[in-house]
DNA sequence: CATGAATGAGTATTCATTCAT
DNA sequence: AATGAATGAATACTCATTCAT
């Protein structure tokens, strides 16, 4: 049975995301233009869009070349002029997104005051990105980490930690419950991360910015 | 290359873990007798075992059923007498992997004191489980919840939500910084998830109890 | 379009070839039963079989492993649970051929009287071999070397080299034109070779027995 | 990953090779001149010599049109500007490379004296060529000659037969150890192709001009 | 004449699952 | 209950060829 193209997705979005906030526009101008994000109009961006939202969806293993070819609306051997491979794919998608997560965390972080507003304010950033409004992809990156081969791994993981530098500033600054800023990173990163699992931004309960103020009762009380 | 057996584990472990604590020995029997556990000298037992092992080693869509036939040393055909699916493998092991966390972890409770007390029982208990101590297989529930299909998705959270349930009334009694029980309970759920990505509890440095101790810290502040 | 199974060969000829001559029968049988040759009735010898006819007539690299799979009467997948790779394929051909060849042309020399006769009985048997008629295969040989991994293609040579030792083995007891036994093999090696491209035995004209004189008389003039 | 272009050879050197002997280079010229060679500077001409370079080394079925692109520095979407599929390329490299060696054999047999320094000339000629000193892609004549359609065959084996012709002749004038000139030149013909396979004229041992005496003395003893 | 992005048919290989023995 | 050979559908990836710019 031959492959069908059927175009679905002609992106004009970032190529991390699709519906996102407008004061984020012009940061991802600026990081197309440093060559760090590509451009989500290309077929480049638009594939890697796509396959985020499909890794995000169903997970790597389960997303084919094709499925992301058909997104894009392209042929999945198309995708090979773009990509050596599907990994490649992955790498990518995380490596965009980590330059995108970070310098949008700085921003905050920039216009926050006390380190308490700028742990809120870090809080908060998180929190967007795993939700979708943000960052979109950025699940994958705790999701799909061992879909990564090893050297890929380890460069990620080398720009993963200039993100992680961010907090454990904060922390640093800050104080809080623990000793250690590194520990206290980790245990909030986890706590962020599973959000993923149960808390859903669009109910009528508890708020994402309400869910914020109270994980930073939790990591930073008064 | 025709398929080979060559056996490697004539298992003498539970179905959920191999070298486990003393403590647990009757414990085992005691569910196995229920028939919550498969015996795990039975090449039911073995299988799932075998198959815990791999999809925490490996991940699920990794390993494949040959891979487990090979390493209780039946081949990958004879498989299909005991499971229908190589998902119900997994569905099964998750099965047994609540059950026996959620009696260990309910054993801890009842011998615990205060609150407090308590809390502190049910963070090591569930490191010890996430760190392939007490639980081998336990890490599988958070990280193949996605391989799972929707209509296990739905058993196999009934059944977790029982575990849960000892963990909301111990937050109940105990108060802490938030209100909302199910909500500390959700937050600590990730923290402790994801010491499974960076804590190596064979390290010099903190060792599993201090972690432990360090979490109370945060989610009950003296 | 899903794959079609059509039976063609139920083969029942060695795991090396057709149509033979009924001398060679017994040794077959013998080669079988050392484990050098595979059961010709065996899925994996009618496979090996099948390969080599394909692999003379159309070239490795334009046959594909359906057109094997298709010519045994089973599905491309299942080819795989005979071999790991369609190179292997490939090289367990080869083995066999030579294994084959070898003995046959052994066996020749043993009954051949004066070496000028044993020179004989070497030309007559490559040329039957390379005709089709007593080794089928055997011009893969020569035709596919390149086709083989670096590491097969040193496996394959130290075999082959038991061989090209019977030859060398007789040109050294027969002197002849040159003095290095070596090269006259080479040279001799490459005339047989080439008939390859341009002899064809059913022809009316010269037979196969009145070639081989004739490359005698110009490697042994008498 | 885009296709991308670096020239790495902007040839100057025949259409049919690179570094050649001074002696050749009018000859070149006049082949050029009566259109029977491309231009060596021209884009067809680099085409067809890095195409019969590429032949040589990776074979025709494992050389990428990509390959060739990438080696005369354009992008392989070009090359169908100047031959309308990958097997013409090979077409046309056998052509000329025909062309070349006819010429030059017939050269060197124009200004051999007697019929055996004639014939001995021709084995030079031939292990010259097929050594890739004189005639680089020769050899791809006997390795490729399968890669070659139908129709191409016929078109090239008309014009192979203007070489093979110079060969008979001189065989005709000598007489030989066999009666039929035809045959003489096809177990020659065999003989000096081998080389190609264990000849390494690098070597300490046997030199060209060496072994074309050895051959010499096979087929026209004294 | 060259580019570069796309096509589309094809490739080897994988693997859960079936079933006669 | 186990074997072992087979299925069949899916997988990532390749590559000669086309064509609008």
């Amino acid at each position: 049975m031959a492959e069908k193209v059927a175009t679905k997705h002609r992106g004009s979005g970032s190529s991390v995301g699709g519906g996102r906030l407008d004061s984020d526009s012009t940061l991802i101008a600026t990081l197309v233009a440093e060559g760090l994000l590509s451009d989500p109009q290309s077929t480049r961006g638009r594939l890697l869009n796509c396959a985020a939202h499909l890794f995000e969806q169903k997970g790597f293993a389960r997303t084919t070349v094709r499925d992301i070819g058909a997104e894009v609306g392209i042929l999945s051997g198309s995708i090979f002029h773009h990509f050596s491979s599907k990994e490649e794919i992955l790498r990518c998608v995380m490596e965009e997104v980590i330059h995108f997560a970070r310098a949008r965390m700085a921003e905050a972080v920039a216009t926050a005051g006390a380190p308490r507003e700028q742990l809120h304010a870090c809080i908060r950033c998180e929190l967007e990105a795993i939700h979708g409004r943000a960052v979109p992809g950025f699940s994958i990156l705790v999701l799909e980490w061992r879909s990564l081969s090893a050297e890929s791994q380890a460069g990620v993981l080398r720009l993963r930690d200039s993100y992680e530098q961010i907090w454990r500033e904060v922390f640093s600054a800050l104080g809080g419950p623990l000793d250690d800023p590194a520990l206290s990173r980790r245990l909030i990163q986890g706590a962020i991360a599973h959000t993923h699992n149960w808390f859903r931004p669009e109910g009528k309960g508890l708020s994402l910015d309400g869910l914020a103020a109270q994980i930073l009762r939790v990591f930073a009380p008064e």
